[in-house]
RNA sequence: GGGGGGAUUCCAGAGCGGUCAAAUGGGACGGACUGUAAAUCCGUUACUUCGGUUUCGAAGGUUCGAAUCCUUCUCCCCCCA
C-alpha cells in the first residue's frame, strides 16, 4: 500500500499537514472527506486537482468521501474573495449539486469493498437542524474571537465592504460538517484547497471542544501558471469538466497547450503515473521538445478519464485536422452530428442552396453571403497575401469560382483566414 | 470675464493649396520561420463592378483644385482673473 502523504509530497500536491496526520494515515484505513462547492452545475478544471486528491486517497487504502455543499453553498464562502457573494437561489443550487455529484461518481471506486467512496450532500443533515439548535450546540464552543482571527475574514474586517454574518458564520456551518462527518462517519481527515485551511481548523477545533476528539486537516497547493495567470482559463472562458461546456477537443488541447514549465508540475497532478514513467517521459521531452510528449501524456490521460477513449480519439483526429496536415478526409468519414461537434464554437454561416448551386466567386462568397470579410477589398488583400483557405486548400484566386462539387459532404465548406481562424459554411 | 492652443484614417502623431487614401511609430491581422511558443523578417491595415467612390470634429464659403485658406457652430486643453 502506498504511502498517500509521500505520494502527495514528491507530486507537489501537498501544501501544510497538520502533525500528526501523517501517522494516523499510516496507521491504517481512514476516512477522509473533501468538499466541493456547487457555485456551477460543473467541476472545472481547477476541482480536478481536487479530485486527484481523492484519487490518491482510495488508491492508498483510505475511504474517501465526497461532499458536496448543498447547505453550505447557501452561505457563501468569504475565503479567497473581497466581496460579500451573491447567494444562489435554491432551485439553481439544486440543478447544481445533482450536476456535481453526476460527475464525481466517474471518478472515484463506489464498489470496492471497504474503501468505497461516498458521496455526501451537506444538506441532508443541516435541513433539520434549526437555528437555535445550531447556535446552542455548535456555535457555543467557538468563540468569535476565534473566527475573527481567521484570515479570510479579518481581511474583510479590515476593507471597506465589510463582512454580512451570513458569510461570516461559514466557517461555523463547514466546521460542523467535518463534526458531523467525524462523529457519525469517523471521518478523521479533512483535505481541501490551501485557502481552506482555516475552515478546515475550525472544524478539527470544534471537534476537540465539543468532543474531545481528535481530527486533523491536509491541503494542497494553489496550482500555478508561469506566466502568472490563472490555472484553468483561456480566453474563451473557463475549462470545465462538462462536455456540453466545453468539448472535449477543447478539454484535450487546453492540456496541449500547457508550457514546458508548467506542464512538469501538471503531469504530477493531474496523471496516476509513477515517478519513474514521469521522469522518464521528462527525459524524453528534453531531447525533442517540440514533440510535446509530456503535454500528450498529460492531454491523453486525462481527457480519457475525464471523458472517454472516444473522446479522446475525436479529440486528436479534431486536432490533427485543424492544426497539422490534417485530410479532409477525417471531416468526411465523420457524421453531420460529428462535423457540428467538431466545429462547436467556431463561427457558422449558413447560404441557401440556390445561390450556391450556379456557383460564387470566393470573394463574394466570403464577404457578401458569409461574414467572414466585413468587406470584399479585405478578403482579396488576404487572398492575395495568402492567407485564406478553403477545404484545406489555398485560394491563389479571389475570383476563384466555388460551387457544389467543393462540399464536403454535399454540406459544408471549411474556410480557414489565417492558421487558426476557421469557420463553417454550411449549405442548408 | 479676458487671452491662447487644439480636434487627422484603430491609437499616438506628421502634413499646412495640387505630387495626400494622407509620413512615422504602436496595435491588429496575414505570410515566412517555429513546438498550435517567443523573437525576427516580410506584407496588409477606407470602399469599389478596379472605371472610380466616400474620408482628415460639423455645416457653409473661396479656388480649376482644400486635411491644408475664410466664416459659423460643437467639443477639448492651457494661461490670466
Amino acid at each position: 500500500m502506498m504511502n498517500f502523504v509521500e505520494e502527495l509530497r514528491w507530486r507537489g500536491m501537498l501544501h501544510d499537514i497538520m502533525p500528526g496526520t501523517e501517522e494516523q494515515l499510516n496507521k491504517g484505513m481512514t476516512a477522509g472527506y473533501l468538499g466541493f462547492d456547487p457555485t456551477s452545475d460543473s467541476l472545472h478544471v481547477g476541482s480536478l486537482a481536487q479530485i486527484m486528491t481523492l484519487i490518491h486517497f482510495q488508491r492508498a487504502g483510505h475511504k474517501p468521501f465526497a461532499l458536496v455543499g448543498g447547505a453550505t453553498g447557501m452561505v457563501g464562502d468569504p475565503s479567497g474573495k473581497s466581496v460579500e457573494r451573491n447567494l444562489l437561489s435554491e432551485e439553481v443550487l439544486n440543478h447544481n449539486v445533482s450536476g456535481i455529484e453526476a460527475q464525481l461518481k466517474r471518478f472515484l471506486d463506489f464498489d470496492c469493498g471497504p474503501t468505497s467512496a461516498v458521496l455526501v450532500n451537506n444538506y441532508d443533515w443541516f435541513k433539520g437542524i434549526s437555528f437555535l439548535e445550531f447556535i446552542r450546540d455548535v456555535g457555543k464552543h467557538i468563540t468569535v474571537n476565534y473566527m475573527m482571527a481567521k484570515d479570510s475574514v479579518k481581511r474583510r474586517l479590515e476593507g471597506e465592504t465589510g463582512i454580512s454574518f451570513t458569510e461570516f458564520s461559514y466557517q461555523l456551518v463547514q466546521g460542523y460538517d467535518f463534526y458531523y462527518l467525524w462523529k457519525e462517519k469517523n471521518c478523521q481527515l479533512q483535505i481541501g484547497g490551501s485557502d481552506q485551511w482555516g475552515n478546515i481548523v475550525t472544524g478539527t477545533e470544534l471537534i476537540r471542544r465539543k468532543d474531545g476528539g481528535t481530527a486533523f486537516a491536509l491541503t494542497t497547493p494553489l496550482i500555478k501558471k508561469s506566466d502568472g495567470t490563472k490555472f484553468g482559463k483561456t480566453e474563451s472562458g473557463t475549462i470545465w469538466l462538462d462536455a456540453a461546456k466545453t468539448s472535449p477537443y477543447r478539454f484535450y488541447q487546453f492540456w496541449i497547450n500547457a508550457s514546458d514549465e508548467d506542464v512538469k508540475n501538471w503531469i504530477r497532478i493531474f496523471t496516476l503515473k509513477s515517478r519513474e514513467e514521469i521522469e522518464a517521459l521528462e527525459q524524453e521531452h528534453a531531447l525533442a521538445p517540440h514533440l510535446r510528449i509530456l503535454q500528450k501524456a498529460l492531454a491523453n490521460e486525462i481527457t480519457t478519464r475525464v471523458h472517454s477513449e472516444e473522446a479522446l480519439e475525436t479529440a486528436i483526429s479534431t486536432s490533427e485536422f485543424l492544426f497539422g496536415n490534417g485530410s479532409l478526409i477525417f471531416l468526411k468519414s465523420l457524421s453531420d452530428v460529428a462535423i457540428m461537434n467538431v466545429f462547436e464554437g467556431i463561427p457558422q454561416f449558413t447560404i441557401t442552396r440556390v445561390e450556391f448551386s450556379q456557383g460564387i466567386q470566393a470573394v463574394d462568397l466570403l464577404a457578401e453571403k458569409s461574414a467572414v470579410f466585413t468587406s470584399k477589398s479585405e478578403a482579396r488583400k488576404m487572398i492575395q497575401g495568402g492567407g485564406v483557405s478553403i477545404n484545406k486548400e489555398k485560394l491563389g484566386d479571389a475570383s476563384q469560382v466555388i460551387s457544389t462539387a467543393d462540399l464536403i459532404n454535399d454540406r459544408y465548406l471549411v474556410v480557414q483566414k489565417g492558421k487558426k481562424n476557421y469557420y463553417l459554411l454550411i449549405v442548408g
